[in-house]
DNA sequence: AATGGAAATTTTAAGCTTGAAATTGTTTTG
DNA sequence: CAAAACAATTTCAAGCTTAAAATTTCCATT
């Protein structure tokens, strides 16, 4: 008897190591996304989609049609309905006709809109860097190699490719 | 002159590099989840909130009282009720009553549930093993270690410690 | 034993999310 | 040009999520 049964293989023991990763992974994510929308509720009585809607529309001075909204902040359709419904009720954002296309409208910010997203904007990136503050600069770029190699869905199903 | 004006002054520098790592981990673990949520979906017809409680109550074979279930979950106690709620129409959970407690009850995974978890489990760690499979050992301590850096709130938010 | 506070859970209202169906408008093509 | 295919958006049904209110039960103090 050379080889007495292991408790793990090789390849279940890195698997099962992946799987931590991902647990820890998601709950360093999730738990700065709790973080984030909990301020943004209790300081700026909104939601992490709104913020995140007012952002796209904030780097696209011009608007975007729904559909690109959507697909950039690669929600549902459906979904960014709603938000900027929302958003327009409160004077936010508005939706505007576009030229050559009846069925299409493109959503923008309001001169309101934007002066809240700058101040949404300005303590976002404040709150990040400070949940971050205990990564340096080489631990910045450390991480972000390590994310690239990480590969969210197979091929199969990367139909559809958003190119930029 | 001996100073003009920088574009951006080393700690703004650093602010916007760790934004766009949030932006980059988020875009990464959002990723990975939409690939589960749609697996889970289309292959067993299921969803990860479905699954993230079945994990806890197979993990507890005794049952765990919905408190302590949205505790260990991190979720509100309403939403664990709904979620039990679907879980035991469909056959998978069951509540039983706490002997010394007319307020409380345990959910438990009934035989099916656990069968089915099971099946769910295993797949899942083979999805996570798939999407990771470009990490090495070192790469998962690494990016382990990196995690840990990362304090998603600050210490007048974390009122509501769990100990384990 | 009564009362009042605390605890466990559910209910409720509002918003987020999705996929699918429905609407409305555009374009292709027979 | 009519019809069919296609495109942009909204609507819909179902489920997830939260915070806050409501219920029910427990427990400590009188």
């Amino acid at each position: 008897m050379s080889s007495a049964k292991p408790e793990t293989l090789p390849a279940e023991a890195s698997s099962k190591a992946r799987l931590r990763l991902w647990l820890k992974l998601l709950k360093t994510s999730g738990s700065i996304e709790a973080a984030l929308r909990r301020r943004l509720r209790d300081r700026h009585n909104t939601t992490l989609p709104r913020f995140d809607v007012m952002s796209a529309l904030s780097r696209n001075p011009d608007g975007l049609k729904m559909s690109q909204l959507s697909q950039f902040l690669r929600v549902s359709n459906g979904n960014v309905t709603g938000i900027v419904d929302r958003l327009t009720e409160d004077g936010l954002a508005l939706r505007v006709a576009v030229p050559g296309d009846r069925r299409a409208q493109v959503a923008r910010l309001t001169p309101a809109g934007e002066a809240e997203f700058a101040r949404l904007a300005s303590e976002h990136e404040a709150w990040i860097n400070e949940m971050m503050a205990g990564l340096g600069a080489d631990d910045i770029h450390e991480m972000s190699a390590l994310l690239d190699h990480i590969q969210p869905a197979t091929s199969s199903e990367t139909s559809k490719d958003t190119p930029t």
